[in-house]
DNA sequence: CGATCGCCGGGAAAATTTCACGACGGTGCA
DNA sequence: TGCACCGTCGTGAAATTTTCCCGGCGATCG
């Protein structure tokens, strides 16, 4: 290992995965793993207190999540590397990655040397993105999806993640303080500006989109 | 490798992921990995050609998930070893693998050392299942959440299917070949008998219940 | 200053959900 | 055999929700 090693932070929930990363990665000369993680708190104390040359990131993680992590990061040290590897397939979650600072997105059914090859050109200043996420980019672009994060208002964002958390159109009405004929016109325009015609599909498009994820379900 | 060993079949859409769980069984003496697959149709396939002691299995893959390779291994060897070992920490979940013919069920979150121990375990002929599944089960045993594929009659069940894939209640009554009216009855009566008020409980329930999964919600 | 936009809600029509009810076939049981 | 029960399907009417159209208010922009 010498001094001009790059050195890597992985973060991953999965230990087991983590290894996996350790594996492949160790047999590539040039870099070094310094540092483990696994939730988004603990990979901004380790970026912060061992400066990694570049961070591989999961993002569905328990508490902090990758995305705020990747903020976050990116807030303390404008510069940071971070390279999302994950299991989502879906454009939406690579935007808001992008979006909040990485400088690529690898999925985690990628071969190894795609990985490799990612971390390569993020360490060179490149931004990487895999295949597979090409391609399902320009499928949404094609498809005409509007995302949801762009065509609506904070406000209605905002009625649209508590549609996804809390119950009642009463219960919403009550937290932010209007009325619930509001919430209800709201809900409505909120369908009609994303193109979805119930609200099965409204949460089908919140999950693909990543405005929701799976574990945010269990735990309400 | 002597030939006491025991085989091993993984099966994981990851491949950064398998190269963890051969990393990890490989420290341990008397395992050997034979195989991997990649999704649950190859899996199938493998464990015909190749008779392992033992199948690691992960749930969410593209094609057929992993419950339904445990049913098809199961019903090729009734004494196939299958261990599950899943990202998913709900309950739901881990019931429905155990009762396809699943002998363990492991999340991922668990430190190597409970992933060996279940291997381990299930070798010997015993069911593991990892400790915080266990209390997710006691959990929704005290919360008596009704389970839908206990409370609900098939035809119900296959509504609420429907319901969660297709779209309109009238593509679904056309697939069916009832009337738009009985759907309706049918969700009706669906989320009364799950005790949920909304459609958007209603995914959400269903989510927490393995009825539906993440990578479903995607294709459609 | 006029135009536009986000935000808030009322009113009324339109659609949907819910409820009560009946019919039919199958199953189990006395 | 008769009876009760359950699952499935459907109708009609009431209750509720969704949707559409409307106006008002404040902020921003050219």
């Amino acid at each position: 290992m010498s001094a001009a090693d790059a050195t890597i932070l992985l973060v991953d929930d999965h230990s087991v995965v983590r290894e996996g990363y350790r594996s492949v990665l160790q047999k590539q000369p040039g870099l070094r793993v310094i540092a483990e993680a696994a939730d988004g708190a603990e990979a901004y104390r380790l970026y912060k207190s061992e400066a990694p040359d570049l961070v591989i990131m999961d993002l569905s993680m328990p508490g902090i999540g990758g995305i705020e992590a990747v903020r976050r990061i990116r807030q303390w040290d404008k510069s940071a590397r971070i390279l999302v590897f994950t299991m989502h397939e879906n454009a939406g979650f690579a935007v808001q990655a992008i979006r909040a600072g990485a400088r690529g997105y690898v999925t985690k059914t990628s071969p190894p040397e795609t990985l490799v090859r990612a971390v390569m050109d993020v360490l060179a200043g490149k931004i990487a993105i895999s295949p597979d996420i090409d391609h399902e980019l320009a499928l949404s672009r094609l498809a005409g999806e509007s995302s949801a994060a762009d065509v609506l208002t904070p406000r209605e964002f905002e009625v649209l993640r508590l549609l996804l958390a809390e119950n009642t159109t009463e219960e919403i009405a009550e937290t932010l303080h209007v009325s619930p004929k509001t919430v209800a016109n709201l809900h409505s325009l909120i369908k009609d500006k994303l193109g979805v015609g119930s609200d099965i599909e409204l949460v089908r498009l919140a999950l693909r989109q990543g405005i929701l994820t799976e574990v945010d379900l269990g735990e309400a």
